[in-house]
RNA sequence: GGGCGAAUAGCUCAGCUGGUUAGAGCACCUGUCUUACACACAGGGGGUCGGGGGUUCGAAUCCCUCUUCGCCCACCA
């Protein structure tokens, strides 16, 4: 592995601009990454081949290649560099496995869609022609998307990146197909699938969504052929397809129509005679109890057909115009034919009017397929198509999440994919199109030999030795997808060494859409080709939404390009806002009229970032510093202590928040890890109130005039600051690799020549937490108190902050030692000069001072200033109420929480932890009490 | 039609197994160029936690119910 030094010259510090631009680095620094291999990960540093580390696989979900980035891909993939960097960092040999989906149906679209303007269509151009021509646009467009995924600091593992119809990925979507085949899990089956007759190709149940539609239920009375005062009165949403029916349905037990059935009827129209059919898929609670079966055009009436041996006449075509094949074409009238299924719906119903064979239309709500590529109303359509068998696969795949092999986070989830692996059907994976792997199964039309499915190319007939003919059809895109996990690390070789080391996997971070489409399928096949699930953990992200909520879409205009966001505001900027502002599938909402808005948290804490290190720079200067570990701990002050108590906490925190990394040795999630962990919000969160909240507003300040004033100290606060900072930059470079990497590679050297880390931060170490903390730190937080309480006196008393006064202290019991030893820590806090009066020092205000009378608590209970406010009778009466009334509260509280521990079956039975806590609580309770009780002793008198 | 989820500050959301004064970011108000940062600093205002009932010493948190949104599934022709 080639190394790049990082540190390219330092700049002046004086000519550190203020504010942070990410454009100026973050390009530069991609590249150096990339030329230093930091991503690449290695299959024989995995224990799995005999290496020493843990792999950490996730598998990205490839993007279309016709797609360009939208900030929904910069969330996803955000999420999946956060996870990668941290193990990275923690010492997992990383592996993401970056790709592109060649996305069958969306890009033969658009592809036909360039042809249409240009005059042409793919059937002029010819099958070899256009594959041809499609494959050179994706070549074109594909690495598009690639680049802006790096461009906002993905690490994936470029040498890895595959793409769904290149050669490997091919040979493993004709190994599963014809070992599924082979295994008679894959079938032909003539029957009623969703037909697109806009993309001319047939669809899983999973393409064709259901959307709720306003329509017609047409009541149609078709007269009975041998007495034609006698009828039935169908229902249907679907009048035009009354041409193709068979017979008339009734549910066996309808006493209105026992009479009936058997007869014939005469269908209006066309005059054909239909048996009226007793089936229980009748409802005779709904529309009229009567149906009409249609088994060519509806799935249901298929079934009804088959169990009736009934006859199923076509009568549409597949771009679904009224008309016929063969026999059926005489069911069709000559004046409809050709003309669209809409259209021909108009025309039908005014035929039926004008015969009187209407008898009314209903409004009716009902949900209607639509086809997921392009919005047209999916056609039910009988046809031989290629299906999986999914039960015996569902069944692994279920038990997988139901034993805890696997979570599926949020839990809410779980459910939703229990239910529909229960109810899983077979799934159509033959599509009637050029774009996409041809279906590897051979005819032979000479002899009778069923078809052949082959793992290569062949084109003699073993049995008479005629020509052989391959499928016309492709397969499903998402059949070369549900085999991404395995097929991208060398599957079907399974002495692959990516294979070996990297799987199973560890992650899958995608939106909850794709549940049926990827994710479960993703298990089956790791399930049924690997034996064993191709991740433990899926993380369902949220959807990103404009603030009306809706969806961001390129038709509705709402979008936002991340792209914009990176040249306005960086990459890093990008990623802080949606990971920090994202609950665990919680959608995002951003305004896209407004960037600078949506994406100020991230900026702003840039900027603030940035300028810590602008102070690193400016204050401590580039001349060594010693390291923390030779620091002797008794030259450590408060803050010292504190800071570096607080960075442990924020470490543990952020560990804490992102959880446990893999189940345990069982292999099994327990109950309690399983929704454990993943909160990448609340470790941003956590990392951004250190940095902010602790290191910059406390610690930084105490440690301006230590800095200035030089000598040993100034060396010892140099060290703690810069050792903070940097691990505080470990902590964040997951999120913001950029600036974190930036300002890490300008931290003073260490006066012992030691190496902080690896070439660059995110190769280095994720920060530990020190295994024997000092003690002393908390005094800080006492302080703490003593300088908010100064800080809003100040205010209350309008004091200019430049200023400078003179306060007194007056701490009592256990906060005395802390304020004295902390005193010009709190005056330099406060910008006062600060006496510290022990206890039974009595004060008065002087001229130009203020006064700052400080309890144990470090309350204010009594300020008197030089301004003139004298503390009346009244507000100490109010405040003796106030005290009194929280006494009350408390050792109310107190005496429940007594009553609990007094209960046998709390204390036997409850958590163990849940118990120390009450007495935890029993403790702090009384402490309050006692406080509380001497405070109003001091401040009321005896009550 | 079935299932699931949500409702907390002006907005977007945290609040773990019920516990002291319900938090954050953005927005708002007051003051400040306090020599890293005005994309900042200091101080502050703002919530009867969707409505109603219940359990409990104690409920944003548990139970019931209603209302309003959202999501997923589904062969009502």
């Amino acid at each position: 592995m080639t190394t790049t030094p990082p540190n390219d010259t330092a700049p002046d510090p004086d000519e550190l601009p203020t504010t942070y631009r990410a454009a100026e680095i973050e390009a530069a620094l991609y590249a150096r990454w990339q030329a230093a291999a930091t991503d690449v990960a290695h299959a024989e540093r995995v224990t799995r081949s005999g290496g020493t580390r843990a792999p950490y696989t996730i598998v990205m979900p490839p993007p279309n290649v016709t797609a360009i980035l939208h900030v929904g891909h910069g969330l996803n993939n955000a999420v999946q560099d956060v996870l990668i960097r941290w193990r990275r960092m923690a010492g997992d040999e990383a592996l993401w496995v970056p790709g592109t989906d060649h996305a069958g149906i969306a890009t033969q679209n658009v592809v036909e869609k360039q042809l249409a303007a240009e005059g042409s269509s793919r059937q002029a151009l010819g099958r070899e022609a256009f594959v041809a021509r499609t494959a050179q646009f994706v070549e074109t467009t594909g690495g598009e998307i690639l680049n802006q995924l790096k461009a906002i600091g993905s690490s994936a593992d470029w040498s890895r990146t595959a793409y769904t119809l290149a050669a490997p990925l091919s040979t493993a979507v004709t190994e599963a197909f014809v070992r599924l085949f082979e295994e008679g899990l894959v079938y032909r089956g003539h029957r009623v699938i969703h037909w697109c007759p806009r993309c001319m190709t047939s669809l899983s149940d999973e393409e064709a969504e259901f959307e709720e539609t306003q329509g017609g239920m047409y009541h149609i009375r078709y007269t009975l052929a041998d007495d034609p005062s006698q009828s039935i009165v169908v229902a249907t949403t679907r009048p035009e397809t009354l041409l193709g029916d068979v017979a008339v349905a009734v549910n066996p037990t309808d006493e209105r129509y026992a009479a009936l059935v058997g007869k014939l009827l005469v269908l209006p129209i066309n005059g054909f005679r239909i048996p009226v059919i007793a089936d229980d898929y009748t409802d005779a609670e709904f529309g009229s109890g009567a149906v009409k079966i249609t088994p060519a055009h509806d799935p249901n009436d298929f079934e009804v057909g088959m169990r009736h041996t009934l006859d199923a006449p076509i009568i549409m075509d597949a771009e679904a115009r009224m008309n016929g094949l063969g026999d059926a074409l005489k069911r069709v009238p000559a004046e409809l034919r050709g003309i669209d299924r809409f259209e021909a719906r108009e025309r039908i119903v005014s035929m039926l009017r004008d015969t009187g064979a209407l008898v009314k239309i209903v409004q009716h709500q009902h949900s209607v397929r639509h086809c997921y590529r392009c919005g047209t109303v999916v056609e039910p359509r009988l046809s031989d198509q290629w299906f999986v068998k999914m039960a015996p696969l569902a069944a692994p795949a279920l038990d997988a999440v139901r034993t805890g092999r696997i979570r599926i986070m949020p839990e809410r989830w779980e459910a939703v994919y229990v239910n529909w692996l229960e109810g899983i059907r077979d799934w159509n994976i033959s599509r009637q199109l050029w774009w996409g792997h041809r279906i590897p199964v051979y005819y032979c039309d000479g002899c009778g030999t069923p078809p052949i499915a082959s793992r290569t190319a062949i084109t003699t007939c073993a049995q008479c030795g005629g020509t052989l003919r391959q499928d016309e059809d492709v397969l499903d895109t998402w059949f070369s997808s549900w085999l991404w996990p395995i097929s991208t690390l060398g599957w079907p070789n399974e002495a692959s060494p990516d294979l070996k080391a990297f799987y199973p996997g560890d992650v899958l971070v995608t939106a909850p859409e794709i549940l049926f489409f990827w994710v479960s399928r993703m298990i089956m096949s790791g399930m049924h080709f690997m034996g064993d699930v191709p991740y433990h953990t899926v993380y369902l992200h949220g959807t990103v939404r404009d603030m009306q909520h809706r969806k961001m879409s390129k038709s509705l205009g709402n979008g936002i390009d991340p792209m914009d966001v990176v040249r306005l505001y960086g990459a890093d900027a990008l990623r802080w806002t949606m990971i920090a502002g994202m609950g665990l599938g919680v959608d995002v909402l951003l305004d896209p009229t407004d960037l600078e808005k949506s994406f100020a948290p991230g900026r702003n804490f840039l900027t603030k970032l940035w300028n810590i290190g602008r102070f690193l720079l400016t204050k401590v200067g580039t001349e060594p510093v010693q390291p923390l570990s030779v620091i002797a701990p008794e030259s450590l002050t408060i803050a010292d202590r504190w800071i570096l108590d607080r960075l442990d906490a924020a470490i543990a925190e952020s560990n804490a928040s992102l959880g446990p990394v893999r189940p345990g040795a069982s292999g099994r999630w327990t109950e309690a890890e399983r929704t454990a962990g993943m909160r990448l919000d609340a470790y941003a969160d956590t990392a951004r109130r250190f940095v902010w909240n602790e290191l910059a507003d406390w610690y930084l300040e105490t440690v301006k005039p230590r800095l200035a004033a030089g000598g040993a100290d100034a060396d010892v606060a140099r060290a703690v600051l810069v050792h903070t900072f940097d691990n505080a930059l470990r902590l964040l470079q997951p999120i913001i690799p950029f600036i974190a990497e930036t300002l890490w590679a300008k931290l003073p050297p260490l006066t012992n020549g030691a190496a902080r880390g690896g070439s660059f931060l995110c190769t280095s170490a994720w920060p530990d937490v020190r295994a024997t903390p000092l003690a002393g730190g908390d005094d800080f937080e006492i302080g703490r108190k003593y300088v908010l309480a100064g800080r809003q006196l100040r205010s209350d008393n309008k004091v200019k902050p430049s200023q400078r006064i003179t306060v007194e202290l007056l701490p009592t019991g256990p906060d005395a030692r802390a304020v004295q030893s902390l005193s010009a820590v709190i005056g330099d806090l406060v910008r006062a000069d600060v006496t510290v009066l022990l206890n039974g020092a009595s004060t008065t205000g002087s001229v130009g001072a203020v006064t700052v009378v400080v309890s144990g608590g470090g309350e204010i209970i009594a300020p008197v200033s030089s301004f003139g406010q004298e503390i009346s009778a009244a507000d100490t009466a109010k405040e003796c109420a106030r005290l009194k009334t929280e006494l009350d509260a408390t050792q109310k509280i107190l005496a429940g929480v007594q009553s609990k521990l007094g209960n046998e079956s709390f204390t036997s039975r409850a958590k163990p932890e849940v118990v120390d806590g009450a007495r935890a609580q029993e403790r702090d309770l009384s402490q309050k009490v006692d406080a509380l009780t001497r405070k109003i002793e001091a401040l009321c008198g005896t009550r």
